[in-house]
DNA sequence: AAAGCGCAACCTTAAACAAACCTTAAAGTC
DNA sequence: GACTTTAAGGTTTGTTTAAGGTTGCGCTTT
């Protein structure tokens, strides 16, 4: 799942960062609404985290334009005051929740999984095509045959991949969605990881291969 | 609602075409498996219903090959016998439901509404022309009689001449809108990948030319 | 105005090249 | 110790270059 955070105050940015990291979030953390609007737009994201008080642009100015696109990627905003009347602003203006700070993470984290549910529909938390299952709630990748479990970096791109199954991804796509547009990662690391994705394919006995067209991308395709 | 309906009994046919019709879906009618995939492979179906027993290529064969094709159109199966085995075969092989014969109508209806739920009347990812289809998710241009996976520069040609028609599309705008303007190729690598792109289309049998027009550039014409 | 000529535009094929891709190992990170 | 990234070497193949052929337009000549 990948999320937008726009909070300028910078340790409260590295906490949160850190908490949704580990909760398996991908995270690509901005400090102004400016950049959080340029970041959302991209479509990237299945949701965002706005601080409402930010430099230039506030997060009530970004979550408007984010609406006026017509986007509806679950947003939740973050304030430091109580008052009604922000609450009832932002979730006029098409908030799909609202926190107060100063709050505990593991309420943040509860009124994301809430908001994000029908993203992530949680009923079905699997992905399948070919003969192989792909299990999002604990990684692990499954067939008829056996089942190993996925290094993060190797879920990420196999469920982009099932998510879209015979679309050519480029290997900058799979770098901006499963590294995150601000990576400074070598290209190659698109390549180690899907070799190794090869290889837990083959583990598994999966009749699904991932084909390389050149110049074009990746697309998951079932074997003869 | 477009739906594909592959029922080789004639009289079933019509009076599920009769039904179907009256709900609102748009359908078009085939007789046999051949005809059954290559109509769907168009893409230009968001649903298809599937007899198992068809002269020719049977249902499941239509289902495996449309599934291998990478399109995720839902898709239901019919048949007279109530073998267990034969329901595992098709949703094994990716069938979203599957109705026995006799069946009533209403239970038909109901069982498209909810596999179809989902599908948002998918936005067209393929161009046509004459008798040829391209489609952008995996760069493979198809006709009725065969595919092949075009490289990215043939697929950049064929997509530019197809999004415009019969239009004349000089060398140079082609160096400009495949190549970029700040390309230095030699101005001949778009008459070989010319070349290349019609030796593509002669291998799938399609009845468009590219046409060349002295001193002005290329277009897109349907043969005699 | 028909025939002949030359040249530039276009076509095709083959071969060379370099970027794209693959894999493994080792180093770095948590 | 598991995971991720960097590094390095090898392989593949789409793209480009190069080279030779064909076509048709415009010009001259008759």
């Amino acid at each position: 799942m990948r999320i937008l955070l726009a909070e300028d105050e910078k340790s409260l940015s590295r906490a949160l960062t850190a908490i949704l990291t580990k909760n398996n979030y991908s995270v690509d953390a901005v400090y102004n609404g400016d950049d959080a609007l340029s970041y959302i737009l991209t479509g990237d994201y299945d949701c965002a985290v706005l601080d409402v008080m930010m430099p230039g642009m506030d997060g009530f100015e970004v979550l408007k334009n984010v609406r006026k696109k017509g986007m509806t990627l679950p947003i939740m905003m973050l304030t430091a005051k109580s008052q009604i009347d922000d609450k009832v602003e932002g979730l006029d203006l098409g908030a799909n929740d609202y926190l107060t700070k100063p709050f505990e993470s593991r309420e943040l984290l509860a009124r994301l999984r809430a908001i994000t549910r029908s993203v992530t529909p949680a009923a079905d938390n699997t992905l399948k095509y070919g003969n192989i299952t792909l299990n999002r709630a604990n990684f692990e990748l499954s067939s008829d045959k056996g089942s190993v479990k996925l290094a993060a970096k190797e879920f990420q791109m196999l469920e982009y991949l099932m998510a879209n199954p015979g679309v050519l991804i480029s290997t900058e796509r799979f770098m901006d969605k499963v590294w995150g547009l601000d990576s400074d990662a070598d290209i190659s690391v698109v390549w180690t990881n899907l070799s190794y994705l090869r290889r837990r394919l083959a583990q598994v006995g999966a009749n699904v291969k991932i084909k390389a067209t050149r110049n074009a991308g990746y697309s998951l395709e079932i074997e003869e």
